[in-house]
Parts: C-alpha cells; sequence; structure tokens
DNA sequence: TTTATTTTTAATGTATACTTTTTTCTAGAC
DNA sequence: GTCTAGAAAAAAGTATACATTAAAAATAAA
C-alpha cells in the first residue's frame, strides 16, 4: 500500500507523458529480471503496481512489442519475449553487418572528441566490472556499440542498434541469471577496436570488432557469421 | 453518412481486431499520397472516416510513428513524416549493408526453388512498369529486397529491411508525384543480381546489388555521403 | 493599427465503462 | 478418476467520458 501510493506520486510528477513512464518501468523490469522469459504481463498487475490506467500500460506493452521485449497474444495475455540460441545467432549475424557499417561512418565522421568519449565509456566499463555490478558492466558494454553508431550520424543504424542491443542486454542478463559464471564480452577488445579507429585504420578496426562479436558469440564458420571472413570488399 | 456506415461495417467485420485494420488504412493512405508529407493526421478524421472509437486509431498511429512514418508530437498533433535526400542517404547507406548480408544469408540457405520464387517476383515487377501502374512497379520492387532478406531465414534482418523499405516505398512514390519522370531503380539489375545468385556466386551478386543501389542513390563507395548534387540521375 | 492578455476551442492524454473472448471452475456423465 | 459441458470469472479489445494542454480567437490596452 504504501509503495503502491510512493511510486503514484512519482509516476504523477510529470504526468501528462504516462506512457514513456511505464514504458521505462516495463521494461526495466524485464531487463533486471524481475520478470522473466515466457512470464506474463496483465495489463492489470501493472495498473495496480503504478496506480495508473489501463490506456498507457497498452500503449507500453505494445511498444515493447515492437522492440521484440514482449510477445503480445491477442485477446489473450502479453509476456516477456524468449531468446534461444539460434535467435541470438541471428542477432548477432545483424549485429556484426551494422557495427562494421558502424565503424565505417565513425572513422569518417568521428572527431578525436569522439573518440575520447568512446575511451571513456569503456572506462566506465571497465569500472562497473571491478565493482562486480553486473548489469552496469553490460550496460556500459553495450553502450560502446551505440556510441560508436552515434558517432556515425546515421539515425536509422543508431535505431536499430538501439532496438537490436536492448534484446542483446536482456539475454546476457538471462544467461548470467541462469549461470552466474557465465563470461562476458572482453572489454579489453573495445581497447583494440579504439586503438585502431583513432588510427582511422578501417580495416583493423573492422577485423578487431569482428572477432570481439564472433568469438563471443561462439559463430562458427559454419554458422550464419562465418561470411565475414573475407568481407572487407563490401562497402 | 452512406459511405461511413459502410467502411465500419467492413472494418466492424472481423471486430476484436482493430487496430491493425486502421493501421494499414492510414499507412495506405500514406504511400497512396492520399495524406503527403508534413500533413497532420488529426485522430478525430480517422475516427470518422471509419467510425471507430479513438482507442484503435491511436494504437495505429503510434505504430507508424515507431515505423517512422508519422511523427507524433505530443499533445499537438501527428503528421505524415517527410524524408529529405539526406535521410534517403542514410537509409540506403543501411540498406546497402543489410541487402549485402541478405545475399551471404540467400545463397547459404536458399533453395532453386526459392530463387525461382524471387525470380517470379521481378517478372511480376516488369508486368507492373509495362501496365504503368507505379505504385505495383515500386512494390513489387522492393519485394524484391524483402524476399531476398526472407530466404536468409534470419527474422531480425527481415524485420528490419521491412521497415526500411516501407519508408523507401513511401519516399519514391513522392519523389514521382513531385516529378512524373523521376526514373526508379532499374529491374533488370534486379535479373542480373538473381544470375549471380542461382550460380552461388556470392562475390558477384553483392557487387551487382551494391552497383545497383548505389547507382541509383549516389552513394559513393565508402557507404558514406550521397552525391546528389551532381548526379541528375537521382531523382 | 499593433500588441498583449484573456477566453475559447480543439486536440491529445488519461480514466473508466462496456463488450467480447478466453480461461477457469464446477457439475454431471461415463 | 477423468472427461466433457456449461457457467462464472478474468482478461483484453473497444468505446466513451473526463482532464489537460496548446493553439486560435477574441478582446482590451497601448
Amino acid at each position: 500500500m504504501e509503495k503502491e501510493s510512493k511510486t503514484r506520486i512519482e509516476v504523477k510528477n510529470d504526468a501528462g507523458d504516462l506512457a514513456p513512464h511505464v514504458y521505462r518501468y516495463i521494461r526495466d523490469m524485464i531487463l533486471s529480471l524481475q520478470i522473466k522469459s515466457g512470464q506474463k504481463i496483465p495489463e492489470a498487475s501493472i495498473v495496480e503496481q503504478l496506480g495508473i490506467s489501463r490506456t498507457p500500460v497498452r500503449e507500453a506493452l505494445r511498444r515493447l512489442s515492437n522492440e521484440g521485449l514482449v510477445v503480445i497474444h491477442p485477446r489473450r495475455f502479453s509476456e516477456v519475449a524468449t531468446f534461444n540460441d539460434e535467435d541470438i545467432v541471428q542477432l548477432a549475424t545483424v549485429r556484426i553487418s551494422l557495427d562494421s557499417l558502424a565503424v565505417r561512418l565513425a572513422i569518417r565522421n568521428g572527431s578525436n572528441a569522439d573518440f575520447i568519449r568512446l575511451r571513456k565509456i569503456i572506462d566506465e566499463c571497465v569500472e562497473a566490472e571491478k565493482s562486480g555490478d553486473v548489469n552496469e558492466r553490460i550496460k556500459r558494454d553495450l553502450a560502446f556499440h551505440i556510441e560508436l553508431s552515434k558517432i556515425g550520424l546515421n539515425k536509422y543504424l543508431l535505431n536499430i542498434q538501439k532496438s537490436l542491443v536492448l534484446k542483446v542486454h536482456f539475454f546476457l542478463m538471462m544467461k548470467i541469471d541462469e549461470n552466474p559464471s557465465t563470461s562476458l564480452p572482453d572489454i579489453q577488445d573495445h581497447y583494440r577496436i579504439m586503438d585502431a579507429l583513432m588510427e582511422r585504420n578501417e580495416t583493423e578496426a573492422i577485423k578487431r570488432l569482428r572477432n570481439h562479436m564472433i568469438g563471443f558469440y561462439g559463430i562458427d564458420k559454419d554458422g550464419e557469421a562465418g561470411f565475414f571472413e573475407d568481407s572487407d570488399s563490401f562497402i
């Protein structure tokens, strides 16, 4: 009761804009594994937790569905999406293509100041790892990839990357929850990519980026991303 | 009055699912230029046209906003999105990366039957061009790229491509509306890409695909800024 | 005539009421 | 004991009512 009314007040603070709040609320519940894969998300439960009406809740759920974090079964229920290993390979496959593009664009459009900002994000990721905050560790890891796309100044690329990264974030949190000793992508790789970026060495940056992702996602030559070996040919 | 009730009945036919109908209704209004770039889309106008309530209309508008065909100004109004040449260069830049990936995946996962289906789509596009149906001509042209992604069996790639192609569709319709003599992408290129696909010649297929898109959109080989300035080939 | 202020209006955001469908629970048959 | 049928409940889809805000209009002041 006490908690409910508190939340209500907080959400109501900048009313007229409930849906984005609810969106973040549910999204963060999912990313922090307070609701897990396959678990139902009844509109009523969110309504009751936030003390608002169904309208903005439905809007938030639809948006999350669009982003693939929630699956809506019409007239039945909404549930947290499930990602299997095949899904993640598919995600990674697209990400490798787009991150490669991001590197190219970043080298063309990025200033040294941009790259220094990028390096700072890696530093923060290292900090998070030291402190043991896994969620923050993952967030900063992925923030590197997002920032890289930002530097490229292509809004469509950036939007797509955000949407993909959101799902990867959830997947990694899940994996770690299942098995706390799950290894994460090697942060040091990011520094290596950075070095190539600052030298404006596109080929090398892309090569390191691909190794980084292919290595982590375990995509072998027979897997989908095996193609990426000889592909500095395109674009 | 008469028209209103007719539409209402039609929409109500499979009620319980109004939002998707409304989504398609507004989307097709936009793609067919019945509502043009920058024009406002008051919820009330759709409500009145379809004889339904605001709820599913709002849902449809939000979805269109997610897909970038509509811009929602909170508490003010929704309008049809505007795409300038820079936007289209950015879109095309991402598409080239993703279509290249699509070619790789298609060669890896596609059967001969898949490619025959693909060729049929090109044939239909040629038909549409002969018949002078510009909308169908564009639709079939883009259907080729969508089908190519479908063959690759990567759902994330496919979703992204659909979303990008939707915007390109609108942009091309707009350009043709502004200047009816606007040239469209060369259909024959699709046959050339097809040939390489059937030979499972990845390098050649990608090369032809890139030439196809770069040629039309006037993007330089670095995947960066376009050259609309000096190319009257483009619009 | 112009500009500032107030009022009105029109539009969106939110809450609630109503409808329809799906699920759950229970009673009865086998 | 389980299976089926029907009633009851729960949940989502839709419609409508209400609240809030921003634009437009109207009025007042300079």
